[in-house]
Parts: C-alpha cells; structure tokens; sequence
RNA sequence: GCCCAUGUAGCUCAGUCGGUAGAGCACACCCUUGGUAAGGGUGAGGUCACUGGUUCGAUUCCAGUCGUGGGCACCA
C-alpha cells in the first residue's frame, strides 16, 4: 500500500507502507522530528504519532504554530494533573482546558491546596517533565470508558463521559501512570512542554453550578521557551502598573473604604475628569436629539412591584422604609422615566421620545463581585430611554450605535467587543415581535459593518440586546455600552401613545448606555491610558514652576492668567529644586510643565516641557495657550 | 454568596518562634535660592482592621466579623 504525502510547500513524498506524521517529520530532517509537536493531516489536528494510510496533505505543528501553543498548554494541563495524582492519590481529577495564556485544571480533594501545594506540585511536574514520559492514545467504548475511570475512583471524569454518546468512542491519553479522558491531540512526551509554571489557586464550582460542591482550581501558564514565558510575566508586571486602584491611588483620583463598600470617595482631581466626560456625553446627548431628566432615587415599594423589580431583582435592592411604607433605592433608572412619559397623552407624533440621565443607581451586588470601580455597588450611568413604534426600532438602534462609536473613538479604543443575545428560554412578548427586534439588531449592527458574535438565549427576558464590552489592564473584559429592546416595562407601567388610527398603542422602549457606569468606563480609562490623561481630560493640564522665590510672583501670575482663559493650572512655587519638581509632576502626569524662571520672566515666556520629557523650547503663553486648545479641541493622546 | 490569600504610620512594605514595633517615601521645621526626573539636617507620626478566646501578658496563637486581592458563581 502506498501513501503519498503532500506537504504544506505543495511538496511531495511518497511512501510503500502506512506512516505516522513523526515518521514523515523524521524524513524531512532530525530538526524538524525534534520540533513537532502534532501534526494537521487534511486539516485535522493530530498526534505526531497519528498513523496516515491514505494519501493525505500533512502540516507539522511547532511551538511556532498558535495550534503548537495550545497542544503545549493543553499536554501541560495534563502535566499538572499526573503532578497532583502522583503527590496526592486520591484528589480527583475533572477538567482542564486552554484559556488565554495557559491553562487550568480543576481537583476534587478532601482539602483545599496551599500555596506550599502549589510549590510541590511545580516541582513534580518539572521532575515529570525531565522523566520524558511517552504520551499515549488509545480507544475505548463510552460504556468501558465509564467504568475504567469509575474504577479508578475518579467519578467526576465518570460522569462527563456518561454524558456523551454511548455509540462514540472515547480517546485516552496516559503518560506514565496517568491516565486522563481527553480529545487531544498531545505532545508526544512530556519532556516536550518547554518552560510552565503554576500561578494561583481558586475555588470553581464542579460544572459551573453554584449549586455544586467547590472544586480546587489550580492556574497555570506555558510557553514555547523560557524568553516568551519571562516575557509574559513581564508583561503581568506591567499589566499591573496600569491597574486604575493603583493608579487612582497615586494620581489622588478617588477611593474606597470600609464604611462603603463598593461606593467610591471622588477626590477634586478624579471629579475633575468625571466632569469633562459628562459634559462631553450631556452636549453629545443633546445633539443626538435627547432630553435631559432627574428622577427620585427612592421610591415607594409599590412602583417597583408594578415594575417587576420587587420580585424579579429583590435582592439586589437596598430598601428602606420611613411612616409604614416601604421603599427601594432605584438599581435602574427606566421606572422612573416611564413615571415622565406617562404625564401627559402621547401621540405618535412625539415619538422616538429620548429621555436621558446621568442616572445615580444603587444595586446591592455580592461582595465577591466587588472590583474597584469596575464593579461597585453605586454608580451612575449615562442612562436614557427611548420610547418608539416598532417600526422605529432599528432607525433608533442604528443612530445609538454611531453615537456609541463616535464616543469611543474619541476616546481613543479601538477594541470594542460587541455581542447580539437573543431570546432566552423564558421570556415575554411575542415569537413576531421577538423577531422583528432581533432581525432590527442584527440589521443594525450589519449596517455598521461592525465585528459581532451571537450569544443565543442569553438575551433578557424582556427583549434582545446588543452589548459593547472594553477590556482592562489584564484583559478581563468589563461590558460598557449596551442597547436593550424591551417589551414588557411599557406593558407592566402602563404605558401608551395615541396612533395615527385615533387607538391607543404601546410603545417599544430601548435602554441604552454609551459608557455604561461612569465609574467603570473611568477605571477602564485609567487602565487605557495609564493614567496618562490626553490633555481634554487631565485633571490639571499644566503646573508653572518657579526656580527661585524670585521669579515666584512671575509663575503665579502666568498661572492666574492661564486660569482666567479656562486652562486648569497650578502653580508650584515651593522652594525646591526644579528637577524635584519636574520629577513629581512628571509622575502625577500632568500633560505640560512651564517652568517660569528668570530668562522667562525677562522675555515673558514660559519653558514648556511634556511628561513625555520632551523639550518643546520658550514660548509666549499665547503660542502655549494655542497650543493646549489644540491639543484639546482634537481630543490628542499624543501629549 | 463560595474557595484561597490578605489587613502593621498618609503611602509602599519589613518585623515580633507571645514581653505594646521599624525602614523608605510623604508630612512639619531648619539649612540650601538651586535651570529640566529625588540637595541636606532635625522632628512628629502607629489601641499592629474589629470583636471575643487562650495566657501573668496578644499586634503575634485560636475563633468570629468586616474590608481588600485573585478566582468561581452572579452581572436585571
């Protein structure tokens, strides 16, 4: 039987007998026998031990190759696995997948792993990984399968392949004494995962499921050589520097204590960029057509009952009660500006109707949700509603969502993750109006030619929506802006417009958020910009130093004179060194640095130099001032 | 909410195998009047998160509470 090979180059070899993709590899050279990892015939990714009895195109996976990388993390996943069985025999191995950056594998033990754990288990895997063990495959049926691992004592692996099939085979992967249920494919020894190491423990509910028993998460990450695994801690490291609790700290932006937790303490400097950002949105807002509204944060219990809220999101209410009443302080601003719209008779002619507000909303979150300001408990969005005919949906989608994206331009992201979720299992409204909702989404978003993914059945229970998610520092991904199609509230609260029929109707509203909360949209912005504020936004734009008392009357009067023209400066004429002073303002970032000594007191000009450490020469405060109201007017990060 | 870790001066952190604590920076005062990322000196500053237990004695050991961090679950 003879088997031709045809190679990625278009190359070919020709065999007289089966062959596996290593022995092909060896073929080509011991280089490259050396560095295969696995191999892709037609497409499929397979061990280097994968036997071809038929004519095939046959690609050898590296570490070079992204699948390489994966096989590497997925093969260490294992690792750690015959680690933790060989250090601890009756822990009970689950499942351990790639994610971003490396891997993880959950444990079922009588008690939770320490960090000392976490030493001795990288240990083992190094010693396991010096031993070179074969990684080998084989096939079982389901029903074999299920009693080899139930015979193993192992009854979570058990019962995830009770849940496949019973007609599939199941693949098996051992090495050494380790035997793991896994699809693979895997690097043919464990001598072959080049640089790993563990990173941290966490409890993981077994199958995601709250109601389950808590599992030992153990995190790991691998890379193709020790330079790229160096090279990710670094980048870790840097990630960090970033990290906006760190970063608000030092540029005295905000904070959090004790007394409030998940409530946020804005400092004059954070408030500072908190205003730019909502007069931005505000005039942004009024452009686009939208009224501008206050509702009362506590209401009476029996609105929220109306609303579903009572019911449907009690605890995440904070109540209060005064006189025998009950009430609830608002976590969502859209009762409240249904309570506007209803005042009156609506006509169709008033229709879209945009209420918007900087909406203060308090949600009692879980306290393990808490995350600087990322997740806090109260925060404000740039909430509004907007009441429309069903016909209007996808006009009204479609100008949110270029509104939305000329926001995050000028703020300079780039990458906005968006999500369409569709109908949940339980839900309300119409199979037509569901629909006609999605198909307006999905028609608007198309129309945009913006990336999108499905997130079937993830939808609210009211209606569809189209999320827009930012990431951090470490590239968690936090959702911002969303437009949300809503049935049910109008119904619930009563709501109705007079149509062009003299009936009554209901109207459609859709929720939506360009930032989401302020808070969060201001920590991902601190993390975006590391804290380095593009001059628009900078809590002070420009510090005059003085060098000497003498020329201290100078610098304070350049500073007066900026003030007087809007600019947000400061004066520093305290009796230090200016390179002491240019250090410090250096480091709280502050976009320009006049220094105001004696030659610019002579010429009445100002040294201007950027954080950035760049020598811009003496200018006249006009030419600085033109200068900063550029920068300002074009929104420029490049200060 | 669950698991693990953690809480010492304004900040960043050391430390006490149980005898009430220390550094750097910041702060105050003094000297220095200095031209582009840290000049020098002196001083002040802490119920060691909170509550309880063990002990002659607890910041240290134990338990609980609260906060924080990393995950998990949650995120209308």
């Amino acid at each position: 039987m003879s088997v031709t090979i045809t190679l990625p180059d278009g190359s070919q070899r020709h065999f007289d007998h089966p062959v596996t993709a290593a022995d092909v590899a060896a073929s080509i050279g011991p280089g490259l026998a050396k560095a295969a990892l696995a191999a892709r015939v037609d497409g499929k990714l397979v061990d280097t031990s994968y036997l071809i009895d038929r004519d095939a195109q046959l690609a050898l996976v590296t570490a070079k190759d992204p699948d390489g990388l994966e096989v590497i993390r997925h093969s260490c996943a294992h690792l750690l696995a015959q680690a933790v069985k060989s250090l601890y025999p009756d822990a009970q191995v689950t499942i351990g997948p790639v994610i971003e950056d490396g891997f993880y594998y959950d444990f079922s033990y009588k008690r939770p792993f320490t960090p000392e754990d976490l030493e001795k288990i990288e240990a083992k895997m190094k010693e396991l990984a010096a031993a070179d063990h074969r990684v080998e495959r084989r096939m079982m049926e389901r029903d074999e399968a299920v009693e080899f691992f139930r015979d193993m004592g192992e009854a979570y692996k058990a019962e995830i392949i009770a849940s496949i099939p019973a007609n599939e085979a199941i693949s098996l992967y051992g090495q050494g004494d380790f035997v793991d249920l896994c699809r693979g494919p895997h690097v043919p020894s464990t001598g072959r995962i080049p640089a790993f190491k563990l990173m941290k423990i966490a409890g993981a509910y077994w199958r995601g499921d709250s109601r389950n028993e808590m599992l030992q998460r153990i995190y790991g990450t691998a890379w193709p050589d020790e330079k790229s695994l160096k090279q990710y801690l670094h980048r870790l490291e840097e990630a960090e520097k970033r990290d906006h609790r760190k970063l608000g700290k030092s540029l005295g932006l905000f904070h959090l204590q004790e007394e409030a937790p998940g409530m946020v303490f804005w400092h004059p400097k954070g408030w500072v960029i908190w205003q730019q950002i909502e007069q931005y949105m505000r005039h942004l807002l009024w452009q686009h057509g939208y009224e501008e509204v206050r509702t009362p944060t506590v209401m009476d219990r029996v609105l929220w009952e109306r609303s579903g809220h009572w019911e449907n999101y009690h605890e995440h209410m904070f109540t209060t009660s005064s006189e025998n009443r009950d009430y609830a302080v608002k976590p969502m601003n859209c009762p409240g500006h249904v309570q506007i719209y209803n005042q009156g008779v609506k006509s169709y002619r008033d229709l879209p109707l945009r209420l918007a507000e900087f909406g203060s909303c308090h949600r009692n979150e879980p306290s393990g949700a808490l995350h600087g300001l990322m997740r806090v408990r109260g925060f404000v969005q740039d909430d509004a509603h907007i009441f429309c005919t069903e016909d209007q949906i996808l006009s009204e989608a479609s100008a949110f969502i270029d509104l939305l994206r000329q926001v995050y331009a000028d703020f300079g992201f780039t990458e906005i993750q968006v999500k369409l979720s569709t109908r949940p299992p339980r839900r309300i409204g119409t199979d037509v109006q569901w629909d006609k909702a999605e198909a307006a989404l999905a028609k608007a978003l198309d129309a945009k030619s913006l990336k999108w993914e499905l997130n079937p059945g993830e939808g609210a229970f009211y209606g569809p929506k189209i999320e827009f998610s930012l990431k951090d520092c470490l590239g968690r991904i936090w959702q911002c802006g969303t437009i949300q199609l809503d049935f049910a509230l109008p119904e619930r609260l009563d709501a109705e417009f007079v149509g062009e029929d003299g009936q009554r109707h209901r109207p459609v509203m859709l929720h939506r958020a360009v930032l989401g909360s302020l808070e969060r949209f201001i920590g991902i912005l601190i993390e975006e910009y590391a804290g380095i504020f593009p001059p628009w936004l900078a809590p002070v734009q420009a510090v005059t130093l003085s060098i000497t008392d003498a020329h201290a009357e100078y610098a304070a009067a350049v500073a007066e004179k900026l003030k007087k023209q809007g600019v947000r400066v400061e004066a520093d004429l305290r009796n230090e060194k200016i390179g002491l002073k240019i250090r410090e303002h250096t480091l709280q970032r502050v976009p320009y640095l006049l220094v105001a000594g004696g030659r610019e007191k002579e010429n009445q000009t100002v040294a201007v130099r950027t954080r950035r450490g760049e020598d811009l020469g003496a200018m006249t405060l006009e030419q600085f001032s033109e200068r900063l109201h550029t920068d300002i007017a074009n929104r420029s990060r490049a200060q």
